[in-house]
RNA sequence: GCCGAGCUAGCUCAGUUGGUAGAGCAUGCGACUGAAAAUCGCAGUGUCCACAGUUCGAUUCUGUGGCUCGGCA
């Protein structure tokens, strides 16, 4: 908790599934606030049923921000979303507002309730590529040995089978000139924060997961994907990895049955979901987990908000 | 009833020329600083159907029984 005068940050965290988006409409008619999304895929205009997206009468219904704000073709990563998320922050407090950072990925929300300063080298696309085929050529744990030499420090806590991040790394230092671990830092708040978690046994979130994606494809999940792929978007979309999307294009390639499809979105959810839950730990003290279950979880959570920002 | 195949991890199965076993999936755990719904790593679990025989030793060989799946009646 920071100094009184801090800008206010409500923070509502929990797995995919967990009925958070819901949650959070609910809390800002109430409070008032305003909804910053803190979700990789809902920043793109081109995904809705397939990511879950809240539908535009929910959108309307309280201010949402960073949804649809960008398109495949010029996609956002972590160094946009931190700089909009910011002043955002103090945009909504300017208003006399309680911003509520709302989303399942968690990089994001860490990268702000930690202040990350990270490296603002924006991605290169061709050196990323010339990097790799050097990679191809030398093998990957040279690669790897190569960041060791210009950086031990990055090397020792990224995987030399990690190809991705060795990458990155890489890129970095070529670009600036600069040691990768040089260039990052983090920090406590600047915010005053209270972070809530929507908290579900496993199995529960399991068959909530399930009977979502069903409701996916009575909405026309297929039939979205279907549209992006006549409109020309399928390498696009297998290269993001969205969950669910690559599947329903090996559906409509026929290379599989829906049914496999489904079985293999649900599979790749429940391995996200446990992916998820390394950045929002149940034994994280910073965190206040609420019951899901619960009738009166939003209830609750206001009474939680109440005595961390009194009015 | 007869013939054949099978019975090993939660599931599908591999394997042990006889020295008490292993992959994939599932499950659990972890890393993460401009692709993050990405990318990458780690881990556990078994009366090897039952009983008897042979053997120093049987999940493995033999016999009997049980169950499952085919085929033939």
């Amino acid at each position: 908790m920071s100094s009184k005068n801090a800008l206010r940050l409500l923070v509502l965290v929990g797995p995919t599934g967990s009925g958070k988006s819901t949650l959070a409409i609910r809390l800002c008619k109430e409070l008032p606030g305003e909804v910053i999304s803190a979700d990789s895929r809902y920043l793109y205009q081109e995904l809705n049923i397939g990511t879950a997206k809240p539908n535009p009468a929910e959108l309307a219904s309280v201010a949402h921000h960073l949804i649809n704000v960008t398109t495949l073709d010029a996609p956002w990563s972590l160094g946009v979303f931190q700089k909009e998320t910011r002043r955002l922050i103090e945009d909504i407090n300017d208003r006399g507002k309680l911003p509520l950072l709302v989303g399942g990925t968690g990089q994001y929300i860490r990268a702000i309730l930690q202040n990350w300063e990270i490296p603002a080298q924006a991605p290169l696309d061709d050196l990323r590529k010339a990097i790799e085929a050097w990679g191809e050529r030398i093998g990957f744990d040279a690669l790897h040995g190569r960041l060791a030499r210009l950086d031990a420090e990055a090397a020792a806590w990224i995987d030399y089978r990690n190809k991705r991040r060795t990458i990155r790394a890489l890129e970095v230092i070529f670009a600036s000139g600069k040691r990768f671990t040089e260039l990052r830092t983090k920090s406590s708040s600047p915010y005053q924060t209270l972070v809530l978690g929507l908290e579900w046994p496993r199995e529960q979130l399991y068959q909530r997961i399930d009977a979502r994606i069903n409701a996916m494809l009575a909405q026309g999940f297929v039939e979205e994907v279907s549209a992006l792929r006549e409109a020309g978007r399928a390498a696009q979309l297998r290269r993001m990895g969205i969950i669910g999307y690559p599947e329903i294009l090996d559906y409509l390639d026929n290379k599989i049955t829906l049914d496999e499809a489904v079985t293999l979105i649900r599979r790749n959810t429940r391995i996200y979901v446990r992916r998820q839950a390394n950045w929002f730990k149940l034994t994280d003290p910073t965190i206040h987990w609420v019951n899901a279950a619960d009738p009166a979880v939003a209830e609750h959570m206001l009474d939680l908000i109440k005595s961390e920002f009194p009015v």
